[in-house]
DNA sequence: AATGAATGAGATTTCATTCAT
DNA sequence: CATGAATGAAATCTCATTCAT
């Protein structure tokens, strides 16, 4: 059924068919022999990889929030001098990740799950605190720094709810995805700011 | 451990337990055993209200939905010839809603959920055809007919962002709640149909 | 529901639906409260007539039984004289008692359950006693004593045999009840003493 | 507490320590601890084995009918040429079968759940379509078509009268058995067609 | 490195029995 | 006498994890 491959392989391998099984039937409904078979492997080679099944779950939704990272990194540094144009990448960026249903299947089940594991609330934590600063260093002069943040929130909030929304009717999404990313370069631009505060 | 009690309390003293339990510590980590604990009663007689844990959650999550509906309900019969105050008060009642974090933790349960179990499916279901029905009485002139059901969703959704937010943050509730609003009332205002279609 | 009626009434209301039940569905399958409503009663009431389930079906079996007996001594005296008579009408009897399907799911229960049952292996001991005595009364002088006993249970077991025959196939009722006469007659009758001895 | 074995080795295992607290307890009243306990082996295993409970059931059923099946081929295999001594050693075989009292608690179990599971009974009526072509195809030309399937239904329910009567007296087996046997060989005899048709 | 049989704690669910009314 | 809400022990079944091979 399987030959000796490369670690990183058999991990990449672990962690898709964790992902696949999880966005079919939850977390918790997903079991162990599940993603072994799912994977191709036994259930005892799962274990040389990771130590227990909540590690798994741990190793995906970080895998996940770094891209939502690097798909920040990669907009931002896009546009070195065009801070409205590095906007609207990161934004559009976002927004793609955001309308993927798939995706969101997942985010359900980790967002449910990061309120109660602490390992998984460390990792959010750190994923805010990385985008902050991220954007802190690009935008810090044109917008007052303690607003920075909020606006950070409400940012990947409404992409939250873009994945909701898209969710639920798929067909929508062209129309929700061109609603939020408007709303979102508004609610980020400088004169946004001058308006609210 | 407990006297007879009339059916109601009984059963509002097994759904607040279970709303608890399942807060603290989502739908499948909280044990029939714990949400009997918890009302002061005996497994057994969960079963005598339940037929089965399922249906516990199925009946939080009807709860939810009718207070959620209850809310615009009375938000715009409150107003019956102020279109726009009617839209202030409904706004502001789901808002409340939102901004409460042990409603959120539920909703986060409750949301995944409902991507896996077609009972709670059906329910999202017909709560969005009532909510929209609502609406298209109240704003069906104001507002082109097609675009009813997309503000009312993404309103929805932006309910929903400000739930994540408060929950992340508490101490934000006060400024995320009044940006919510602001925002729902520029989305849902006549004028927003001018200028977005 | 109900109201208040003579205990015999009420034991038999009981008993007869006991019997209904566990015919139906056996006697683990049937719980007290399937009793209860069968019978128009609550579940309490049925713990004044009878200490415990075991005790139900103890009082259905000794009906069951009592009637086999009943069937037997009302043959034997209807034809004091007559011992061919006598034994005909014995076996046509009881023939017919066992040529009935759905005492034959009864039976099959008790059977099951007698072997198990302290109380009810007592009660069998007894009926086989009486039996014994009846025929021993009867026909003492025309069978040595000592094949008397081994006749009437092999007599008890064809119509065992018939039972699960008919209830098998209820289109061969006629011809398998005939058979099991014939064959009972052959085995009573004082000259298959002389033959197989 | 054991270590791995030939998977066979383990079924057989689990379908034996079944058999005997079946018979010592009886279906309902053995529970799967019970099984796996006698079994020398954990509760999880016998999951990996049978699907149920009922599973186990089933495949004791299952067994017994083949080795009656079995019995049957054997002694017909026997004796090509001697329609008697094929009919005899059929019969002594399944007599045997029969006067076993081991055999008969778990036969009881077995008639009482017949009557309620649908697929015991789907494999009882294989069971006789089997034997009954198995002695079609043997006593076609001797006996009238349609009498070879009720004779065969009474000369297997006198088997199970047998096995009741050696099961509650076993100290009589030898004389019952034999006198079952005679019986069974007049009712098979071509002959015997002769007589009663 | 890889397998998968084996474990056993724990979850859901059932139901005979009790007892306050 | 009658009710039926309440109990809680026990049963079936699941599954993360281990470990001999």
């Amino acid at each position: 059924m399987s030959r000796v491959e490369a670690p990183a392989v058999r991990r990449a391998q672990i962690i898709d068919a964790g992902k696949q099984r999880f966005r079919e039937a939850g977390f918790h409904a997903t079991t162990m022999a599940d993603i072994a078979t799912s994977a191709g492997v036994s259930v005892g080679l799962l274990y040389r990889y990771f130590p227990s099944k909540d590690e798994i779950i741990r190793a995906i939704v970080q895998a996940d929030m770094e891209s939502q990272l690097q798909t920040i990194e990669t907009a931002l540094e896009a546009h070195p001098d065009d801070r409205t144009a590095a906007l609207d990448a990161m934004t559009t960026g976002l927004a793609q990740l955001a309308a993927d249903p798939d995706r969101t299947l997942l985010m359900l089940e980790i967002a449910a799950e990061t309120a109660r594991s602490p390992a998984l609330l460390e990792l959010a934590i750190a994923l805010d605190r990385r985008v902050n600063g991220l954007l802190k260093a690009r935008f810090g002069g044109a917008l007052p720094a303690d607003e920075i943040e909020i606006r950070m929130r409400v940012m990947l909030s409404m992409l939250t709810a873009l994945a909701f929304e898209v969710y639920r009717d798929p067909s929508r999404k062209a129309l929700a995805t061109r609603l939020t990313v408007e709303a979102v370069r508004q609610l980020l631009s400088p004169e946004a700011g001058a308006r609210n505060s």
